[in-house]
DNA sequence: TGAGAAATTTAGCTGGGGCTAAACTTTATA
DNA sequence: TATAAAGTTTAGCCCCAGCTAAATTTCTCA
């Protein structure tokens, strides 16, 4: 029903929302010009996918929730699948996945939940959504800069578009399920030292805010 | 590159191949207009894909053939890989990797191969292309309806299009690999009689064309 | 062989989704 | 608070790939 730009328009709604997302926004986000985003949101608004208010923006209505988070699953489930059966690395998940997510059939994303026991999180540690598209919690993530000093905590989240930054985290084994403390902040810019295994790291502020931890008492 | 349409097209030649191809008898196979068919052949003509000579039909140039042999690829590849990871059954194979076949890059294409052990056939047997376009021989392969009387054969390749007609075969376990042997052929219809360890069973000729069958002495 | 049937191509339309340039709002600043 | 800058929308264009109807070519058979 959807094709891929809709699909496409939709899920980046969604990354971007659940606020009003301003139409550059958007046209950045997808490499389109404003104009195309613009035109593309008043069809969306026509199909009940979302309420655009001329110069002021757009969001997603519950209907083009509903189907951009069924994206986002087909998306995080195809991850978790090429991770588990080809063994890709992180990296290189999210532009495959980018791909397949518009070509996936029910049957076949049902087949796929089921060879992987239903996971709440994919690679990345990003949840899942249900297939009716219900997130699972993933509330007691908080951004490793904001972690309160000297308590343990455990990566749950790392960024899944940009390489460099994956490469980085990968490299210093700062991956999802790793144990780390906050030992310093840097007062200015919010970058901060953690240690992992005794090694002292440092860790630039746009790393920090992207980097989710949590305590670790959770599902 | 090439836009699913296109990859789609140069399939279909492939498939209905290798003699001139006529206008319509692709069209149907991709279901659109005839007319459609006449204005994509004109441009795959002018991209040197394709030979097209006005009003008697069309055949694919090497550069053609390379790439729908790349399509071919992709789809034999994922029916191979679906069917080992999701353990799905041969008649659903075919829908899924049609679609999943337009988005798989060089690098996934190359993963799954190497995952796979670089199969030959698929799981209906057919020949894999190599990634640089070339058919594994699959030469002594003949129809069932054409096999001699009386000597052992064994099932190399089943149709993957015909859902009813793959089922039936299942249901039969007439199933590449099967050991049989042809008792009697219908001097009319081209249907035969073959013995599946120990039991008759009547084929019939529209079925016995499309399975093909050798002498299992091949690698 | 010549007329009708069948196949094919051309002409002209549709809609999706890009683009740039120009017009219009909103926001920010002097 | 007026005006310039920034953001957004409209207007008008492009290509792709489908469609139908009409024109053309080829085939067939009386």
């Amino acid at each position: 029903m959807a094709s891929v730009a809709v699909e496409n328009y939709l899920k980046s709604m969604w990354e971007l929302g659940p606020a009003a997302v301003a139409t550059q926004e958007l046209a950045q986000h997808l490499s389109v010009a404003p104009a195309s985003a613009t035109r593309m949101l008043q069809r969306l608004s026509e199909r009940g996918l979302v309420v655009h208010t001329p110069y002021r923006g757009a969001s997603l209505t519950a209907a083009g929730e509903r189907k951009a988070l069924a994206v986002v699953r087909r998306h995080r489930l195809l991850e978790t699948f090429l991770a588990r059966t080809l063994k890709l690395g992180r990296d290189q998940l999210h532009d495959e996945a980018e791909r397949l997510e518009h070509a996936l059939s029910p049957a076949l994303e049902a087949a796929i939940d089921d060879y992987l026991g239903n996971p709440q999180r994919d690679p990345h540690g990003h949840p899942i959504p249900g297939p009716q598209g219900k997130l699972p919690a993933g509330s007691g993530d908080v951004p490793l800069g904001e972690w309160p000093l000297d308590r343990t905590a455990i990566v749950s989240q790392v960024p899944d578009r940009d390489v460099e930054m994956l490469a980085w985290l990968e490299a210093q084994e700062l991956v999802p399920g790793r144990e780390l403390r906050l030992v310093a902040r840097d007062p200015f810019d919010g970058g901060v030292t953690v240690k992992l295994d005794g090694e002292l790291l440092q860790v630039a502020a746009s790393v920090a805010n992207e980097v989710l931890v949590s305590s670790g008492d959770e599902v």
